[in-house]
DNA sequence: AATACGGGGTG
DNA sequence: CACCCAGTATT
C-alpha cells in the first residue's frame, strides 16, 4: 500500500532543496558547473556505480591525458584501458571509446545536444542522458540514481521496490514532477549531493535534515526500511588456476576476450576448475594440453591462493610461477611481455596482486 | 524481467 | 559481513 503524497509537499520540495544547496554542505567537484559536454560525459561514465572519491583521480587523469574528445578517440585501446585499470565495470571503458570514436567520425566531434540523441549512444542510459542534458544544456530531465531513489523513497514514503521496471517508472515520474524545470542542472546536483551528504544509505544525518518534520521515513521510523529492494544477488564461486610462465624474464600473457568478466584486461595462462587443484594437478593439466613440456620447466613459487570478490562472483586465484627452459609456442592471442613491461598492460586487481607478490616481494 | 558486470567504503 | 555506490547492456 502506498502513502498518499500531499501535493503541497511536492511543491515545496525543490525550493527547500535548492535553499539547502545554496547555503551549505554542497560538495566541491571538478565537473560541477562544467559546461563542456565531453567533460560532463566522461565524469558521468566514470561515476556510474562508483563513489565520487573513488572516481575523482581517474577523472583527473583522463582529462589530463585526453583534454578533448578527439584525443580520446585517437588513443590506442590499451592506453585507455590502462588508465581505466582498477576502476571496474570495464564495458564502460569499451563503450567510452566506441562513443568517442562515433562522435568524432560521424558527428565531427560535436556532442549531441538532446536527451534522445544521447540515449542512443553506447554506455549512456536514462540516468547519464538526464545528467548530461541537464548539466550541459539545462534541459528539464530529472536524474534518477541511487541517491534519488533513496531520498524520494524516504521523504515521500514510497515503498515500491526500486529494482523493478514498474518501480523505476514510478520513481522517474515522481522525480520529473519534483524537478525544478527552470534550474534542472543545479537541482539535479543538489538532490544527489543531498543524498550523498545527508540522506546517506546507513546512518543518515536526520538531525540536520531540512525535511525532518515531513519525512515519512523519519516520522514513521522506517529509515532502514526505505528504499525497498527486492532482488538478492547470488555470488557464484569460481576457481582460476594460473600458470605464470616465464621464459628468460618474458612472461606469457593474453587479453581476455569473449563474454566473461574482465574483458580487454590481460591475464596469465588460465585453467578454470570447479575446485581448487593442487599445483601438481594444474601442471599435469598443462602437460596434457601441451602448454608445458615434460622436463622443460621448473616450478619456482606457488602463491597462497588469493581471493577477489566481484559483485556476482567470488574468485579464488591460484598462481604457480614457472620458469621455462625452452621458448614457448605462442597460441591464440598469447604474447610474451618482459617483466618490466608488465606495468604497461591493464590487469584485473587479482592479477596485479599476484604480480606484486611474485615479482616484488621476492626481492 | 532477470542477470551480469569491479572494486572499494562503511557500519 | 552486508549493503551500496552520481547504472547500462544483454539475455
Amino acid at each position: 500500500m502506498e502513502v498518499k503524497i500531499d501535493k503541497n509537499n511536492k511543491l515545496k520540495f525543490a525550493p527547500a532543496l535548492l535553499k539547502w544547496h545554496l547555503s551549505e554542505n554542497k560538495r566541491q567537484m571538478p565537473w560541477k558547473g562544467e559546461k563542456d559536454p565531453y567533460k560532463i560525459w566522461l565524469s558521468e561514465i566514470i561515476l556510474q556505480q562508483t563513489r565520487v572519491e573513488q572516481g575523482l583521480n581517474y577523472y583527473k587523469n583522463f582529462i589530463n591525458t585526453f583534454p578533448d574528445i578527439n584525443q580520446l578517440a585517437g588513443a590506442d585501446d590499451g592506453r585507455v584501458f590502462k588508465l581505466w585499470e582498477g576502476l571496474g565495470y570495464y564495458s564502460r571503458c569499451k563503450n567510452l571509446l566506441l562513443t568517442a570514436r562515433y562522435i568524432v567520425k560521424e558527428r565531427s566531434g560535436k556532442f549531441p545536444e538532446t536527451y534522445d540523441e544521447m540515449l542512443q549512444l553506447k554506455g549512456i542510459g536514462t540516468y547519464t542522458a538526464a545528467a548530461i542534458s541537464s548539466f550541459a544544456f539545462n534541459l528539464p530531465y530529472a536524474v534518477v540514481d541511487g541517491n534519488v531513489f533513496r531520498v524520494i523513497a524516504r521523504v515521500f514514503g514510497i515503498s515500491k521496490p526500486i529494482d523493478t521496471a514498474e518501480g523505476k517508472r514510478f520513481f522517474t515520474e515522481l522525480a520529473d514532477e519534483l524537478l525544478d524545470k527552470k534550474k534542472p542542472g543545479i537541482y539535479n546536483q543538489a538532490l544527489m549531493d543531498f543524498g550523498a551528504v545527508i540522506c546517506k544509505p546507513v546512518s543518515p544525518l536526520c538531525q540536520e535534515c531540512i525535511f525532518r518534520k515531513k519525512c515519512y521515513a523519519y516520522q514513521h521510523n522506517k529509515i532502514n526500511e526505505l528504499p525497498v529492494k527486492l532482488k538478492i544477488i547470488t555470488v557464484k564461486k569460481r576457481v582460476f588456476n594460473y600458470l605464470v610462465l616465464d621464459y628468460k624474464n618474458e612472461i606469457l600473457v593474453h587479453e581476455r576476450l569473449g563474454k566473461d568478466i574482465w574483458q580487454h584486461l590481460y591475464e596469465f595462462c588460465l585453467f578454470e576448475t570447479k575446485k581448487l587443484l593442487k599445483p601438481e594437478e594444474v601442471t599435469n593439466l598443462a602437460l596434457e594440453k601441451k602448454i608445458l613440456k615434460a622436463g622443460k620447466y621448473v616450478v619456482i613459487t606457488k602463491l597462497t591462493p588469493l581471493k577477489q570478490l566481484l559483485s556476482h562472483q567470488l574468485i579464488t586465484g591460484q598462481f604457480i610461477y614457472i620458469h621455462l627452459t625452452t621458448k614457448p609456442v605462442l597460441k591464440e592471442n598469447y604474447i610474451l611481455v618482459r617483466r618490466e613491461q608488465l606495468k604497461n598492460y591493464p590487469f584485473p586487481k587479482l592479477i596485479n596482486n599476484a604480480i606484486k607478490e611474485i615479482f616484488v616481494e621476492k626481492k
